[in-house]
DNA sequence: TCGCTTTTAATGTATAGACATAAAATGCAG
DNA sequence: CTGCATTTTATGTCTATACATTAAAAGCGA
């Protein structure tokens, strides 16, 4: 019934620059124009425009103004599910396979283990996620022994590794690569399907600080799984 | 070399509560004690928690505390970079070869036009994202005459049909939906591949408000095209 | 014990003022 | 005209204070 003041300016010039009535590049009045404008003081304007500009809606230099950001990249909110969740939200039975377990060093002439290289013995685990025993998704992981001593006794029948992980060592920094890939001999024959065939490939790398913890490299089924992405145009942060 | 005291509370928590070592549903002191132990003014912790919670990582409500908020599904940022800019990035020529245009009526026996239906006519157009004069990707677009009346004259020679629609028409919302596909024959044919090689796919839908805009399907080659995503211990909203 | 009212502890909003900072604009010396 | 120093301006940070808002907690009567 009565939004706070710092609000409704966030939420007009919210409006007006996702509405494109003020454009990409524009510059927007100072602050003391707009405490003038809308009668209040100026660390209410700031608010407003704090909040915007963390939304990544405006873009705020100083001496120079405040100006509508212009969106160079479209960041969109995915949401990533826990497997064995999104599997079960089916009203199908998750199960963890697991096909190899090993403690061995790095070789470093695969790229991906160069970069974990520096981080000692490492342990990798092969494993196919299934629904209703029907595997779709092949992974392959390398886990840093060092910042992860107690993987390598974990046991896996009731969390796959990755939820194993997430619960045990939390991450501070991932980056994923998701890209189309054809099954390779190895991943076509656990996944039954024809070499090939067209799948999702998901590889990501997670930190805890600065040390690495993990590679992974999950293969699914192309028709089996899709990734959605929604976007909230309001920006990340906001609930609503 | 001197970073603002409410960022240094800020990052302070980001960290502690990122790494696992607060965690959710925990309660965090209160402004009081906080005001104290980093001798300043309530403000000043307000302001660090304000962006906390704007960004999601903490729950705050009165007179109950500050709370580590619990996160209900995993969620990363995933940046899409403008395919002309990414191409000209890598020091590459970037060309948009419109293949077809046409103003036509909804087929409602095709599914991703059904939600269209009620969108009156449509501009249905195809063509081809080049580098090099090397197609990688296969875009096939439909977009509402009556949202965008000018989408149908437009000249696609500088900008492609996307950074077009952007510039003419931002949306306010969006959906997308990522997966690996075999290239159909007429897909293969224009991207000089062999049918059912793995492409990835990326659907999107797009409204203003809760007018319809667009709706398109790019088909990427595999190996020319990653979508690379990263989940910064930075958090949403901020784009550094 | 139940259900109601009152207290109270926490965050939420807002103010006015002070000083810091950075970059654009300006002026000036050469 | 060029390069450099200075000024100006808009945002950035921070304080101290005041009052509003909520919802938990406490009190209390039936």
């Amino acid at each position: 019934m009565k939004p706070p003041l710092h609000e409704r300016i966030r939420s007009d010039f919210e409006t007006r620059i996702l509405s494109g009535e003020l454009e990409p590049g524009q510059r927007l009045p100072i602050e003391q124009e707009l405490m003038v404008a809308y009668d209040c003081s100026r660390m209410t304007v700031n608010k407003a425009f704090s909040a915007l500009a963390q939304a990544g809606l405006i873009d705020r230099r100083k001496r120079a103004g405040t100006f509508v950001a212009r969106p160079k990249v479209h960041s969109m909110v995915l949401d990533v599910p826990d497997l064995a969740e999104e599997v079960r939200g089916r009203g199908q039975a998750y199960a963890y396979r697991q096909l190899h377990r090993a403690l061995r060093a790095p070789e470093p002439e695969r790229a991906e283990e160069a970069m974990l290289a520096a981080c000692g013995e490492l342990v990798q685990v092969d494993g196919l996620h299934c629904a209703d025993a029907v595997p779709f998704a092949f992974e392959y992981r390398l886990v840093s022994a060092r910042a992860v001593p107690d993987f390598a006794r974990a046991d896996f029948a009731q969390d796959p590794p990755g939820t194993w992980l997430l619960q045990h060592v939390p991450w501070t920094e991932a980056e994923n690569r998701i890209s189309a890939v054809g099954a390779s001999a190895g991943e076509a024959a656990h996944l039954l399907v024809e070499p090939g065939t067209p799948c999702l490939c998901v590889e990501r790398s997670t930190w805890r600080g600065s040390e690495r913890i993990t590679y992974v490299r999950q293969v699914f089924l192309g028709e089996a799984y899709d990734l959605v992405a929604r976007f909230g145009s309001a920006g990340p942060g906001e609930a609503a």
